[in-house]
DNA sequence: TCTGGGGTCCTAGGACCC
DNA sequence: TCTGGGGTCCTAGGACCC
């Protein structure tokens, strides 16, 4: 999807369409505090100059979307509201709606899989499509189906899309980003020297930040340059798995499937402060966030029907060195108290001496609620679990908090 | 006043078991 | 010139993706 979270916020503030707008930053809900203000008018007449400009925004946070508009001055994805306040001053920015989004997602999603059912999601705003065997899909190299599911979702939504098309899934998502916005790309084998070669080794997806640096090192900035060295001289820079798998994707070659079916294998909450906090001088803030994170992912493994045995925490230092510890328990759980207490145990052996940037809580080792194996000792865990939920005898908060 | 939140997968060492 | 060879599970960290 183009730009989808700060589409989905245009499609309501029409009126801010063709400017540089970010969508991200923190929970503040600036737009709620502007449809107050003018709770007279419907939201697609409220004035331009009402919105929040960037450079006003205060607190952490990065960008999650920006419009093309604001991309012309360079901000963009995952950016430091900060910094990108200093290139786009007078962007206006507008937080990230959630559910909104979600639902979006789900809607084209469905649109989608009526048109070609074998699809896989990759997240809120893409998926990959196995179309091989769609009656019409080879119509043009597939040129047809692709229009064919642009028109079905915009007309359904207003959004656009960007389609590649492709003998699998590594190429596909290079040729998705050819002709941004809603555009098509399609691509054969053929095309990987003449247009996958020169391309930079970012736009491999599987090559990060770290694997970028260390190719320059080496001298390797093109998929090409990787496409020239041998195989083995891959394998012994970068290992044998990492280094084999770099040198097939630099010739196209892929052969994963497209998986419509997958079961979480982890579920989480985590925060970043306003202010950095410290474990002892702030206690009781950091204790009450700690409850409410292991509450939130207590109720996310319970709403979706998980249940997990493995439970750990995450910290973030202010230097913003990160520190997991985790414990796996007897039993699947699901139940916030239970979590709250082997987090509160992980907690114990990090250093918590220094000023803390986040805190998070994590649950894994994930089974469907009622088909995990159940031990002796986790029909007690539940036991215990039905008397805390009739008991809720302990207000909020008085649980020690390491 | 740089740098969110929710994920997956991989690696590597150690415990433990047969 | 002591102490094999698998296998699985657990834990911590890290790379990467959307």
């Amino acid at each position: 999807m183009d730009a989808f979270f700060a589409s989905v916020e245009l499609l309501r503030y029409p009126q801010l369409k063709g400017l540089a707008v970010v969508i991200g930053g923190g929970r503040r809900k600036v737009d709620e505090i502007i449809r107050d203000q003018y709770s007279d008018l419907p939201l697609s007449e409220i004035p331009v100059d009402a919105f929040p400009l960037l450079k006003d925004y205060v607190g952490r946070g990065v960008i999650t979307t920006a419009t093309y508009a604001a991309r012309q001055f360079g901000v963009g994805s995952a950016m430091g509201m900060m910094k990108a306040a200093k290139l786009a001053p007078n962007a206006l920015v507008l937080p990230v709606d959630f559910d909104e989004v979600r639902k979006y997602s789900r809607q084209f999603k469905s649109i989608i899989r009526e048109i070609a059912p074998l699809v896989e999601d990759r997240g809120v705003d893409e998926v990959y499509i196995d179309f091989t065997d769609v009656p019409g899909g080879q119509r043009e190299g597939g040129r047809v189906l692709a229009r064919l599911i642009q028109k079905a979702i915009t007309e359904a939504t207003g959004l656009t899309c960007s389609i590649g098309v492709a003998p699998n899934k590594l190429i596909a998502k290079m040729a998705s980003e050819f002709n941004k916005p809603n555009g098509i790309s399609i691509l054969h084998e053929a095309d990987v020297q003449t247009k996958i070669w020169p391309l930079p080794v970012r736009k491999i997806n599987g090559i990060g930040p770290k694997a970028e640096i260390k190719l320059t090192k080496l001298h390797l900035h093109t998929i090409g340059d990787i496409a020239s060295q041998e195989r083995e001289w891959l394998v012994d820079n970068f290992g044998k798995s990492y280094g084999a798998w770099m040198h097939d994707a630099a010739w196209g070659r892929d052969d994963r499937p497209v998986v419509t079916e997958s079961e979480p294998v982890s579920m989480s909450r985590e925060t970043t402060f306003e202010r950095d906090l410290h474990a002892v001088r702030d206690k009781a803030e950091l204790g009450a966030i700690f409850t409410e994170l292991c509450k939130q992912v207590a109720s996310d493994l319970q709403r979706k029907g998980y249940v997990g045995k493995t439970i750990g925490i995450k910290l973030r230092y202010d230097d913003f060195k990160i520190a997991t510890r985790d414990q796996t328990i007897e039993g699947h759980t699901a139940d916030a108290r239970t979590i709250r207490k082997v987090a509160g145990l992980c907690l114990k052996r990090v250093d918590l001496s220094r000023r803390l940037r986040l805190l998070g809580v994590r649950v894994g080792k994930l089974e469907k609620a009622g088909s995990e194996e159940k031990t002796a000792a986790e029909r007690a865990s539940y036991a215990q679990t039905a008397i805390n939920s009739v008991a809720q005898s302990e207000p909020e908060g008085t649980l020690d908090l390491f």
